[in-house]
RNA sequence: GGGCCGUUAGCUCAGUUUGGUAGAGCAGUUCCCUUUUAAGGAAUUGGUCCUGCGUUCGAGUCGCAGACGGCCCA
């Protein structure tokens, strides 16, 4: 009864058509073959004279939606839109016949069609398939959203991502763009010697980044399992086994709140290099954020202010602590005072303050207080080594760790850092980091023998970064939330309509 | 988690200030129209005004609570 209810008066003429077709037995076909796409064909005789195309005599099989239309008494336009672009068709009822054209006119706009014709120009010079026979192929049951405006909601527009690539151009502009970037990424890793490889997206311990993980359950084994936060620990476990240039693009998984920077699960590029550390990492970061922009975009400028950033000038180098001076306008021997950094946290809000290192209150205040600042490519260097218990020492300060982190528009990019391959040393910071999580931070990380195991047959000298491909996606697009990026962002779901 | 804004026809939006029979454009339906292109002309159908409770003679409009979304902050 409620469905009966629920279907206005729009669906319920379209479902009379598709009643028709069926009982015909021609809803649904599908022998139609095309053999022409729109932008080839655009590509191949727009440029002609009306007369040497009408003489040339091309016949073509289009297919795709119809977007528009204008219909006449004898004759009438529609136009097109195939994977590729728009192309109009010429239906005139002299050339396919009283009868079909009689069908023709029960079209609706959103039915996908196959048009078989011969090419023309029409008075405004717009290339035309005159049509010789149609094909109605799927009869759409539902109204698209408004032609000119597309769809604008953007609630909507998230929620069926199809009627908003369908509709709105640039928004599947943007996705050929992501796809794009994620194959160039890829080019570029091949063309330099990295293997490609998938690790294990369930985990039976989280590891590889300070994030709350999911939790699924085995029936078989019986046993929980953690989405991956981070391959990490995975990938250098193939270093261990000789790979000595790897990388993975791949989704990841944190359990934490949404927002226009943070999706649930979200795309990360790492790659590992052995006989290389961190200094050589952010050189590689340059060289292939600048190849990549080349590539894809055909030049360096970026960013979502008006192309501001161009990447091929130099990109900034500041330590953690510096920045704060300079962003804060603080004295450096204050960010070394427990107390004063205290106060300082205070003033930007940061949370549970006593329970915080030295070096996470330093990396709290430089994320409240700095990161957004960093507008133009700048690398952070010297990390404290509690914020970073995967990273190699340096070897000058053991305090700190070689690590880099790279921020371009107010958002962190990249995260690399030279890998810690001290067994020993890995084994103590793990207990610490065990110790911090039964105090209770839940992003600590937990301890991973089998991980230590393989660290003890040797990992040769390396480095490895990870990098945000959903927001070089937005560097890349200027697109202002991350849900923008993702074909299907997660969202709360809702009742249903 | 907090603040602000939004939710009205299939879609895009008015209407909320000042409570008094629910509006437009597109789409749809009918008619005219053989080079249109956001085709055009004429007529016309279509509503859980996000949900619930309240105030009121009367609520799309005012109040309270909630849902979902957006932006900003945390």
């Amino acid at each position: 009864m409620s469905e009966e209810k629920s279907q206005n008066e729009l669906l319920a003429l379209r479902r009379a058509k598709l009643e028709e077709l069926k009982s015909k037995g021609i809803a649904f076909p599908n022998n139609y073959r095309r053999d022409s796409l729109s932008h080839e064909l655009h590509a191949s005789f727009d440029s002609l004279k009306p007369e040497s195309l009408t003489k040339k005599n091309v016949t073509v099989s289009i297919a795709g939606r119809i977007m528009l239309q204008r219909i006449m008494g004898k004759a009438s336009f529609i136009t097109l839109q195939d994977g590729e672009g728009k192309i109009q068709a010429y239906i005139k009822s002299d050339n396919i016949g009283k009868d079909a054209y009689k069908e023709f006119k029960k079209w609706d706009l959103g039915d996908i069609v196959g048009i078989k014709g011969k090419l023309f120009k029409t008075k405004t010079n717009e290339l035309t398939v005159e049509a010789i026979n149609i094909n109605l192929l799927t009869k759409s049951l539902r109204p698209l959203p408004e032609k000119h405006a597309g769809l604008v909601d953007t609630e909507q527009r998230y929620r069926k991502r199809y009627l908003d690539l369908l509709t709105n151009e640039e928004s599947l502009e943007l996705f050929k763009t992501r796809s794009k970037i994620i194959s160039e990424i890829r080019n570029i890793f091949l063309e330099e010697g990295y293997l490609e490889v998938e690790t294990p997206m369930m985990h039976p311990i989280p590891g590889g980044a300070a994030a709350k993980p999911f939790i699924t359950h085995h029936n078989a084994l019986d046993m929980d399992l953690y989405l991956r936060i981070a391959p990490e620990l995975y990938l250098k476990r193939l270093v261990v086994g000789g790979v000595e240039k790897v990388f993975e693009i791949n989704r990841n998984f944190r359990n934490e709140g949404l927002s226009t920077k943070h999706n649930p699960e979200f795309t990360m590029l790492e790659f590992y290099t052995a006989y290389a550390d961190y200094k050589d990492q952010m050189n590689f970061m340059k060289s292939l954020l600048k190849k990549l922009s080349k590539r894809v975009l055909g030049n360096t400028r970026i960013g979502s202010n008006g192309k501001n950033i161009d990447l091929s000038k130099p990109f900034d180098e500041i330590s953690l602590l510096d920045s704060i001076v300079k962003y804060m306008e603080v004295e450096k021997e204050k960010l070394k005072n427990r107390k004063e950094l205290e106060k300082l946290a205070k003033t930007l809000k940061v949370k549970e303050i006593n329970k915080l290192s030295l070096g996470k209150l330093q990396l709290e205040i430089f994320e409240k207080g700095v990161e957004d600042k960093l507008e133009k490519p700048t690398f952070i260097v010297d990390y404290p080594k509690d914020v970073s218990p995967l990273s190699r020492n340096q070897d000058h300060n053991p305090d700190y760790v070689e690590r880099f982190e790279l921020f371009i528009g107010g958002r962190e990019i990249a995260n690399g850092f030279s890998e810690l391959n001290d067994p020993v040393e890995q084994s103590e910071r793990f207990k610490q980091q065990a110790q911090q999580k039964s105090s209770g931070d839940e992003e600590a990380m937990e301890y991973d023998e089998d991980y230590v195991e393989s660290l003890e047959y040797g990992l040769p000298p390396c480095a490895g970064v990870g990098v945000g491909i959903d927001r070089i996606v937005m560097l890349f697009t200027g697109a202002s939330s991350i849900r923008d990026v993702l074909l299907f962002p997660q969202l709360k779901p809702k009742g249903k309509d």
